[in-house]
RNA sequence: GCGAGAGUAGCUCAGUUGAUAGAGCGUCAGCCUUCCAAGCUGAGGGUCGCGGGUUUGAGCCCCGUCUCUCGCUCCA
């Protein structure tokens, strides 16, 4: 474990050395889960995101995609449900340093006073029998009354409280409750500070409380809010779906371990429509369909497993996830989410405008269904380059570090070196690289001896290097040698880009 | 937010009882001409996280502050 945790570390250190992944703002001492991707990572990145554009858009007639704003009218955020669900207040003991949801302390104290009347009315039926009146007995008891008065009154003030976004008022309330640290058993609490897990931003140059407006925490909902017009002018018929690539944020508690959980992240997702009680076939269909896209990057299966959630989210009527095991342990990677007809029944209400969908086959109008499959492209970026990151022990003791990425992923898919800097061979290296560099993207590298440049290449995952030496002022070849293996294979200029080609290839990966 | 640890060159780190800031690697230039990182010569690079204090004198001692890392709470 303790050797894993070190993955994370060297792949951290890697990610920076080699151009991957920077701490944002790192001259001013860097500001914390935020991230840059620098100049090989933003090529690894983008690669993923054509791979996964491909296979959801391209390869399916009934898929097209979208790009909406990261600002919404603020009523989405409402018919979503976010603004409600997305804020919690915390507190902390203070001896125990450990930190509740107040809301959740609160509850759970409401729920000891419900049991205690269960408690009662068991009681109750064990001494009387059939001759206990349960309902009397819970309309007229004394004890039963008082407590359910007292869930009431907390209830009450919870909610007057929540309401008014009064945190004293909710302190005060768990300090009236005499509510203790499970742990510590003190009732020494900080006060209860609100965290809005949405960015709140105002739009307008006044600013005014009327104007606020948040960053997306999820692009699905961009998705929702457009689904008509692009099932209108796409003359799209159910089932369809449609997909984004795009930035979220989320102003997360505390946000650790590397790009995996940050502030500002992108998802790759895609929402699909479905006829009402079709929805757990489609659930179905692109769980596999996921995991099989995930496998087609060639990383070891073991690396993938699906955890199906027991407890749903407000929307969701089933939700997948399908983890990875990162260098910190199995985690999440993409969810596949049944979210029934909420989000579009919803947004039927606060718009007032139907979105419904005539269905010619069923001669009838309804709210579609929509199945989600939503990957973090930040965590498939990690999780790409953790399984590709390998420290080789060579021959002498020596050792190499290479990134055995996917090779169409690869930021750089060919360099082109001479042997030596001189007798001609520099240019025809560079004749050669003249000419790929049309078609993909490219390294020349001439400085220092040929094993330190093939390593440089390794360290970055370059699976193609193509060497001048003097046979090939002779007979026009050269060699191409392989990351992974690190063979040479003697080929014909000629042949090296039918060669490429056929090696970069997604068609394999794809089919 | 709490607790713990850390902050000196691009990276990894050394720096004694307080006295002109160091190494290795990397980078760049030149030499060498060599197919899997270790040849030679040279150069560049630091207001020691920031601010204040003690002192003739602070990278080092004291106070404050910021940031990062780890743990806890949270995580469609």
């Amino acid at each position: 474990m303790a050797n894993k945790e070190d993955n994370l570390k060297k792949i951290t250190s890697h990610s920076k050395e080699y151009g991957f992944v920077f701490q944002s703002s790192e001259i001013y001492d860097g500001l914390s889960a935020v991230y840059d991707y620098g100049q090989m990572g933003v090529e690894l990145k983008k690669n993923i995101k054509d791979y996964w554009w491909k296979a959801m858009v391209g390869m399916n007639e009934n898929i097209v995609g979208l790009d909406a704003s990261i600002f919404m009218h603020p009523t989405t955020w409402k018919a979503s449900g976010h603004v409600d669900a997305f804020s919690d207040p915390l507190i902390d003991n203070k001896d125990s340093n450990k930190r509740y949801r107040a809301d959740v302390l609160i509850e759970e104290h409401v729920e000891k006073i419900r049991l205690k009347t269960e408690k009662d009315v068991a009681k109750g039926i064990k001494k009387f029998g059939d001759d206990f009146d349960e309902a009397q007995f819970r309309a007229t008891n004394p004890n039963v009354l008082r407590n359910k008065a007292k869930i009431d009154d907390i209830n009450g003030r919870y909610k007057i409280a929540m309401d008014a976004d009064d945190m004293a008022a909710i302190k005060a309330l768990i300090e009236d409750l005499a509510i203790a640290c499970p742990v510590s058993g003190s009732k020494n609490w900080t006060d209860v500070k609100q965290f809005n897990l949405m960015f709140s931003t105002e739009i307008g140059a006044v600013a005014d409380s009327a104007n606020t407006i948040y960053l997306r925490p999820e692009t699905a909902q961009g998705i929702f809010v457009n689904y008509l017009n692009v099932q209108k002018t796409g003359r799209m018929k159910i089932p369809f779906g449609i997909a984004q690539i795009g930035k979220a944020f989320r102003n997360e508690i505390v946000a650790r371990q590397f790009i995996f959980r940050m502030r500002e992240f992108e998802q790759m997702e895609m929402q699909f429509f479905v006829r009402p009680g079709e929805e757990m076939k489609w659930y179905e269909h692109w769980k596999l369909e996921r995991i099989k896209w995930h496998k087609s990057l060639g990383i070891d299966e073991k690396y993938y497993r699906f955890h199906n959630h027991i407890k749903l989210a407000h929307y969701a009527n089933a939700a997948s996830d399908i983890e990875f095991d990162f260098p910190m342990g199995f985690k999440e990677l993409e969810g596949i989410h049944s979210r029934t007809d909420f989000d579009l029944k919803q947004h039927e209400k606060h718009s007032g405008k139907k979105l419904q969908y005539f269905d010619p086959e069923l001669n009838e109008s309804y709210v579609p269904y929509v199945v989600e499959t939503s990957v973090g492209l930040d965590r498939t970026f990690l999780a790409i380059l953790s399984a590709a990151y390998t420290e080789e022990k060579l021959e002498d003791d020596k050792e190499r570090v290479v990134l055995k990425l996917p090779i169409f992923l690869a930021p750089i898919k060919v360099a082109v070196m001479p042997l030596l800097k001189k007798d001609g061979l520099p240019e025809k290296a560079r004749e050669i690289f003249d000419n790929l560099k049309f078609d993909y993207n490219c390294h020349y590298d001439e400085k220092d001896t040929p094993g330190k440049r093939y390593r440089r290449q390794d360290a970055i995952g370059t699976p193609f290097c193509i060497m001048v030496d003097h046979q090939t002022l002779e007979d026009n070849t050269v060699t191409i040698r392989d990351r992974d293996t690190m063979e040479q294979e003697r080929v014909a200029i000629d042949q090296v880009e039918s060669i490429l080609r056929e090696k970069l290839d997604i068609r394999k990966a794809l089919a």
